[in-house]
DNA sequence: TTATATTCATACCGAACGGTAAATAAATAA
DNA sequence: TTATTTATTTACCGTTCGGTATGAATATAA
């Protein structure tokens, strides 16, 4: 792997590469890898797991993609980029109520989708683990950060827009919604249904600051 | 091991015993083995680490305790018998309002207690894992299924007693509950203070049921 | 002292771990 | 056709995994 890694070539070539084809689509690869990564975590998920997940041989996983951590990332990212791209939306909502609304109820519903795997892959991927995984554990930390940072900067917003009340902690309350959805994703991967889930979030959206 | 297994002797032996004594104190070795798989989950702890730890070597854990998932078992004992008893002494609290705050602010302090791992083993115990994993990681989502079937009858209870109005749903304020719960535990494993977490907890109190 | 019971230390087991070397297969370029 | 490039297959690497056989050490009982 060096700079002009294949998967983060911007522009096709025009003419068709010289050697032999590669055998599997990276997109879908990266799907299955990001499926199994869901399920078991980081540390749970071995490489002979990966190459009958894929239906690729361990070599042909490590030339496309690297290593197992660089596998990782790049199932996260197309985690980060697809899945669960409502959270970002959720942030334009008009208000902060209503982004809050968006979120909890986007990830009851996203928690529980039968056809992926349960709970969040940012909460449960690596939450605990030996000292060779902790680097995604922070990793994963810090995206959790991330999030709650955004959801902050989102109700700063709102304070100045006039639809939050000035007296409100933006830090605190994004960090209280987001002890819910990390709750709630636990919930979910031990086997919460859609419903428990969205009644869960019925009783926290009853606890939003009046002016 | 048989059934005359030594850790659950319940009468001591009159005589001394015939060969040669334990090294270790069983408690003291039970409390640094519950350390480690409380820091560091079921599956990211090894044997290695647990004889470091221990400070004795395989053979003796084996003969003393089992397996590592026997291990394991007697470690989560020590911890539901020990530091979390007050969730215990939480659910005697006079009226379901008080049993949940003093269930919060307990776990506020001590998810961040500095003299132990931050977080809740049974939370992050063995949240995703491989197969080898699985037995532990569903004895784990029975645990805290058993706290939240215990807070709904608390609040049943409650209801009875005249405490809760009679319109809430005692098993979705339970999941709901245990939700927070779970959440803080995620909070604290990923570095919020005990100031942070006791703000979550007072956001979240606001939210209790009116008649 | 000797026999017996129990624990401890060393050294090891097969299996699974993440990762790779080397040869073969399949495509394009000349 | 031949040379070149890339991907795949097979077989393997050293390490770590959980778990154990074996013999030495340390206690009591006789």
């Amino acid at each position: 792997m060096n700079e002009s890694d294949k998967t983060k070539d911007l522009v096709k070539p025009l003419t068709k590469p010289r050697g032999r084809p590669l055998g599997f689509k990276q997109d879908e690869a990266l799907d299955k890898a990001l499926e199994v990564f869901w399920s078991h975590g980081y540390e749970g998920t071995s490489m002979a797991e990966l190459t009958d997940a894929l239906g690729i041989n361990k070599p042909s996983i490590y030339a496309a993609f690297g290593n197992k951590e660089a596998l990782f990332r790049k199932a996260l990212a197309r985690y980060t980029g697809g899945p669960v791209a409502f959270v970002g939306e959720a942030m334009k909502a008009p208000t902060a109520r209503q982004t809050v609304e968006r979120l909890l109820t986007g990830a009851a519903e996203f928690f529980s989708d039968k056809s992926t795997p349960n709970g969040c892959m940012i909460v449960q991927g690596a939450l605990t683990c030996g000292q060779s995984s902790q680097t995604i554990q922070q990793e994963l930390i810090a995206y959790r950060k991330g999030f709650e940072v955004n959801l902050s900067k989102r109700f700063e917003l709102a304070k100045q827009q006039g639809d939050l009340p000035q007296h409100v902690n933006s830090q605190q309350l994004a960090k209280y919604i987001a002890t819910i959805h990390q709750g709630m994703s636990i919930q979910a991967t031990s086997g919460a249904t859609r419903e428990e889930l969205l009644a869960i979030v019925e009783i926290a959206l009853k606890n939003w600051p009046e002016s």
